[in-house]
DNA sequence: CGAGTCGTTGAACGGAATCAATCGTCGTGG
DNA sequence: CCACGACGATTGATTCCGTTCAACGACTCG
């Protein structure tokens, strides 16, 4: 994935505060004036809309490394709920220094739009990766596309359970994918991480 | 969706030229030379990657009124190889021309900018739809957030089939779930559209 | 007037979610 | 330093519902 890099990005133009946030709590909400953007240092956060029954619509669930509301950039107040899922802490980057940065330098610009093109890409691939049905054949797909091209091997950067909501995988599914994959001799599970034994992208 | 209206954009800026396709064409394969960006009048075209065993990883799948490649944008070859579903037309926008509006015209970059967050935003959204796994939950929530505020309809822009492979549904359980939707009085089903009965977005 | 596609409903199967329990590890505080 | 709690990883049993296969009417387009 490419958040955790377009985060990097964020912080190398802008310089953000940090902020701890605890469970439950509110960052923004809908309505009020969209001043930063965010990246998400620990924890995760989830961004909501509410019906006029009460019922949450998730709109996205920003997990560590992951950055959100970039879209405040173009709009002058945000359009959704972010609450903390857990304790957790955010990076906030203020909007008004990230727009002069881009104004300013046509090389930052194409460097933020780089990042966007790529972030679509990569959630392109993922939205097609939630089409195949079967978990041992996602899973499978998930790791070749993630695994580094050298060594064949996806460490171990994120958790079971992060990868299994990435996949949209209940985290048991996960784990029985995994175990089955390895007893097909298809994955080989280490402590640095998991290693792909027969296939490979070209 | 704002796929169609970045569709629109390139458009604007890069005076596209029309390429037809027939089903299973190539329109590009991994390797060659990036120059064009797509995106899609009729039909559809799936990027696909192939692993060493020959076995396709489908990357996307474009639908009429999306756009493919921008990627390509900031990469000198494509990595991936784009093939037709079936008869298909595809806009190609040259990389060049775009490039050089985005460089000289620091609005027209903005303007790529928020359509790119805005993408950012409606996948991530389409993701998060995916974790719903009641199918008529699933469909509900995707009206709700597609609805004309005023109207509370979804026109019938995108055929069911359509719909069902944005959800990651099989056409039929779409249908299900519509048809129990509106025996339960929650959504109304017309020649104009869809309307929803009880719920709407604050 | 066919051919093809969309919309729709039925029946049966399979597999993922779910509930539940266990084990290991890590950190924390007493 | 150890007891405790929290959480990740793992496996088992059961339920449920979405997929799949199948069939049919309606509609459009050539």
């Amino acid at each position: 994935m490419a958040a955790p890099k377009l985060a990097a990005f964020f912080i190398r133009i802008a310089g953000g505060e940090k902020k701890t946030l605890h469970k439950g709590e509110v960052l923004f909400r809908a309505g009020e004036p969209a001043r930063f953007l965010f990246s998400v240092a620990t924890g995760q956060v989830r961004l909501v809309r509410y019906t006029t029954e009460g019922e949450a619509v998730t709109i996205h669930s920003a997990a560590r490394g992951e950055t959100f509301a970039e879209a405040a950039l173009f709009s002058d107040v945000y359009h959704c709920h972010a609450i903390a899922m857990g304790p957790s802490v955010v990076h906030c980057h203020p909007k008004v220094a990230i727009l002069a940065q881009l104004a300013g330098h046509a090389d930052i610009a194409a460097d933020f739009m780089r990042h966007l093109a790529r972030q679509v890409r990569d959630l392109r691939t993922l939205l097609e990766l939630h089409n195949v049905h079967a978990a041992p054949e996602r899973v499978m797909q998930y790791l070749l596309l993630h695994a580094d091209a050298e060594s064949k091997t996806v460490s171990r950067t994120l958790s079971g359970k992060e990868i299994a909501q990435q996949l949209g995988l209940a985290h048991e599914t996960l784990y029985r994918a995994l175990a089955r994959l390895e007893k097909e001799d298809k994955i080989k599970r280490t402590t640095a991480g998991i290693t792909i034994r027969k296939f490979s992208l070209i």
